[in-house]
DNA sequence: TCATAACCTGAAGAGTTATTCAGATTATAG
DNA sequence: CTATAATCTGAATAACTCTTCAGGTTATGA
């Protein structure tokens, strides 16, 4: 998979594989994958078409490089954040809130993550599952501080990636009202996931 | 939009026509849209290249035309449940359990459905805005009928079809376990919707 | 400085796909 | 029975896309 990928030695060749990634990156967003060619790519990076063989065997190895960078630095971007927060209950919402603040903040990334599951199914589902057990990790050990009810984790996991997810949607394409104020709008996330909707 | 799509007129026209739609979907589901060619319509149905564009003038249109009967299929079906239970809470419970049975019990249209965010995003946003619109005003009524707290009714929109779609999604796709009981799942998602997760 | 590995190019070939259209068949109203 | 509208066909065309490769440039260690 990523082997498929040539890492350039030189400095020249640095900078040709960074254009090539940091272009596809912009029309992966704005086109998506599939309407991406090999000669847009290239046109846009204004090398030639063979250089594109040089680095990546063709289109797919390069979404998954790109994927699995932007998988490695939500997930870095988590983990330091929940670490700077004492107290369980807090990290659990420092996680949540940083997730939905991350997909505001990086469009790009969001938008071609969802992508995979019309890609390659199996890329979707790794993700989600990955995703998924490290939310169980601290979710068990939550319901252990007595923070939390005693909820089914693996459900719980995937509830709250659904309301990270959509809630991103709902910013991200400007839907609905009430796009302004993104801490008080996560804020109020949070309480309703906290209290629950029906009295 | 639908307008370009010719109607046929005779027996024959008709069943012709009615091949290419569920043979399209069936198509658009296993290989998702853009993977799916013409030829590979045309094929699967047994007819000829050009009997395609007698309907339809391109592929985009027939994929339009699928999602409205989707769309309008979902509605009915969650419109229909909802009215057959009394009271406002068990209505806002049996329309939450009715859509994610129906997700689970349709994936092509569910699958189809979500890909219209990588065919043209304004379809995707027209979907999930009409769809919310439709869930606030129930939650509105919920509110003033006092069995549900004082939420913003259009966050709470988005968050219940964050969870909807990742509960559909888990069991479509397999993902981790505890997917054998639809039933029991649902009512464990509608608890922890109720009550919140934290203490 | 110069040999060499790394890097780059874009024209060309092979393959794929959408779409048209002239000609044929079929069903049915009158 | 027959005129006509509806339906159907699939070869042909045009356009697009991926990928290769022979030939060129650039950078750098010795």
């Amino acid at each position: 998979m990523l082997d498929e990928v040539k890492i350039p030695i030189t400095r020249n060749g640095k900078a040709t594989f960074k254009i090539i990634v940091d272009t596809t990156i912009d029309l992966f967003y704005k086109q998506g994958y599939h309407k991406t060619t090999i000669a847009n790519i290239t046109n846009s990076a204004g090398i030639g078409a063979g250089t594109f063989y040089l680095y990546f065997p063709n289109k797919l190895s390069l979404y998954k490089y790109i994927l699995n960078q932007f998988q490695h630095e939500i997930r870095k971007t988590i983990a330091e954040k929940v670490a700077s927060v004492n107290g369980r209950f807090e990290k659990e919402k420092e996680g949540i809130k940083t997730f939905i603040k991350y997909a505001i903040e990086n469009p790009h990334s969001y938008n071609i993550i969802w992508e995979s599951l019309y890609i390659d199914k199996n890329l979707f589902i790794d993700y989600y599952e990955g995703f998924a057990r490290r939310y169980e990790i601290g979710l068990t050990r939550s319901i252990k501080d007595g923070e939390m009810h005693d909820v089914n984790t693996e459900l719980v996991s995937y509830i709250l990636m659904g309301v990270s997810n959509f809630i991103g949607l709902k910013v991200l394409l400007n839907l609905g009202r009430n796009n302004k104020d993104i801490d008080k709008l996560v804020d109020q996330v949070m309480d309703i996931i906290k209290t629950g909707i029906f009295k």
